[in-house]
RNA sequence: GGCGGGGUAGCCAAACGGUAAGGCAGUGGUUUGCAAAACCACCAUUAGCGGGUUCGACUCCCGCCUCCGCCUCCA
């Protein structure tokens, strides 16, 4: 079953197929590191991981490539601020990114090139657009791309002629532009950049932040590929930017770069944008920090579709849980059935039959629906009744539950034994005696002891069960 | 102002020109010494507002209201 999906530059959903015929390369912008990623970047990357999952398990091979963005304004001001090097400063952020995407299950991308490694990458490509007339060198020694000489410009973002919005200020760090829309290829050296320029024949300084982007991808997936992605607000004018130049570049002239472009929407809190002034903003730490699980999370990033705003919420995270917990019984259930214990590997399950939960897996290859597969697997979860099933016929239900839980990259909370310790052992032990006995008086008064110690019993059939409250 | 995306039950959120999935919460029941958990059942005659097209519209068209995003380096 193909993928079809989304392509903001054509507005229609396309099916999937790599250019290539085997391997299906794509490019997702990745984070500037100059501090923690908040929930907002992480649904962007978070889909974009769910997005590869449903290709791969379709039976696609992808290439993904997705950059640091270590060379920009930001992580040169901040780790001037901090005193520190920008290659200390920008190694811890890295590598708190990539413990934040470990955690959200996200399946890391087969290249991750960094923006000051490709300096040289990014200066060549500039010393071609100048020679075809496609940029200019300013006399303070910064260069520009002329929008002019590309006729396209603004077919992405449908811009033509963009306007300034009313009141808007240009940045005084703005240069001697031909017009307003050139944007800089080479930003000359500034007392404040520090330590941080480069030589260029034009003169030292640093490359502008678009041409990062498309210097890596022309070096690790070269001037056409099939699909770029990232949020919507880097249509304009970053990926508007990114085509002008690569375009430009390109032997094979206009229109090669990207065959799909793959974007997803901003996410609100409490029906707001995240801002720090709100104090909506949450990382990954800040949930944890209140109890929630990235897991819990992923659930709440992956359960609307890619394409409407989000709306997060505490709520939605406290529905998350319960409905892992819900997926996670049921799970356990046919596994039983089925005579599995552990899950199933990613790899085994690729082209995997979906089995009952095919409606669910139809849903998200149509436009990676995740919210409608999510409504077709509890569905199928509440039709199912594992004790009437064969155990082959749990197996192929199991499997086929396995692959859509693979593809939004769900982790199924553990039944994880507490700690008890020996002294609230021994009171769980007497209440359990005074239960059994019929004791009830006794049987209360030990339960409300050990709620006083910080647990709660409960009563099963042939067992009790502590946890720490 | 320009371009774009939304407004569906208490919350989150889908589909569909043919009469509103699913999750959370809530309510009733089963079970339980009680409880918790679990399981079963119920839970929008109604879709921001007003028109229109149609045998029939939440779904298409027009107008309005409203929320959100982008408009030079923000996922």
């Amino acid at each position: 079953m193909p993928l079809t999906l989304f392509d903001t530059m054509s507005r229609a959903q396309r099916e999937l197929t790599p250019l290539d015929g085997s391997t299906y390369r794509f490019y997702a912008c990745g984070p500037t590191v100059y501090g923690p990623a908040h929930i907002g970047n992480f649904r962007t990357f978070v889909l974009q991981d769910l997005f590869r999952r449903v290709l791969e398990l379709g039976g696609t091979p992808t290439k993904h490539v997705r950059n640091l963005t270590d060379l920009d304004d930001k992580t040169i001001r901040v780790s001037q601020e901090q005193g520190q090097t920008l290659t200390d400063f920008t190694r811890h952020w890295t590598l708190l990114f990539h413990a934040d995407c470990a955690a959200l299950h996200c399946l890391p991308p087969h290249i991750e090139p960094s923006a000051v490694e490709h300096i040289p990458h990014q200066v060549r490509m500039i010393e071609e657009l100048i020679a075809k007339g496609h940029a200019y060198a300013a006399p303070d020694g910064s260069v520009y791309f002329k929008i002019t000489s590309f006729p396209d410009y603004g077919r992405l973002s449908r811009v033509k002629e963009r306007e300034l919005k009313q009141g808007a200020s240009v940045s005084d760090d703005e240069y001697e532009k031909d017009t307003l829309g050139d944007f800089a290829l080479w930003k000359a050296r500034k007392p404040e950049d520090g330590p941080n320029f480069w030589p260029a024949p034009w003169g030292e300084g640093r490359p502008g932040w678009h041409l990062e982007c498309s210097a890596m991808i022309r070096e690790y997936l070269g001037d056409t590929f099939d699909l770029h992605s990232g949020g919507v607000d880097l249509v304009f004018p970053h990926h508007e930017n990114e085509i002008a130049q690569s375009e430009c570049c390109a032997d094979s002239g206009h229109h090669g770069f990207a065959a799909h472009w793959f974007h997803i929407t901003h996410l609100l809190v409490d029906g707001k944008k995240m801002s720090k002034s709100l104090g909506n903003l949450y990382t990954l730490a800040d949930l944890a920090a209140k109890g929630y699980t990235p897991e819990e999370v992923r659930y709440v990033l992956t359960a609307a579709h890619y394409r409407a705003q989000l709306n997060f919420t505490f709520d939605s995270l406290d529905g998350a849980r319960q409905a892992l917990a819900k997926i996670a019984r049921a799970e356990r259930a046919l596994a039983a059935r089925a005579g599995q214990d552990a899950a199933p590997s990613y790899e085994s399950l690729i082209g995997q039959d979906p089995g009952p939960f095919a409606p669910a897996w139809t849903a998200l290859n149509h436009d990676l629906n995740t919210a409608e597969t999510l409504g077709h697997v509890f569905t199928a979860l509440k039709a199912l009744k594992p004790d009437a099933l064969t155990p082959a016929e749990a197996l192929a239900a199991w499997r086929g539950l396995h692959l859509i839980l693979a593809a939004f990259g769900i982790v199924l909370p553990q039944e994880k034994a507490d700690e008890v310790p020996a002294e609230v052992r021994t009171v769980a032990e007497a209440r359990w005696a005074a239960r059994n006995a019929k004791d009830w008086a006794e049987s209360d008064r030990l339960r409300g002891e050990l709620d006083t110690l910080g647990w709660t019993m409960k009563d099963g059939r042939e067992d009790y069960t502590l946890t720490r409250k």
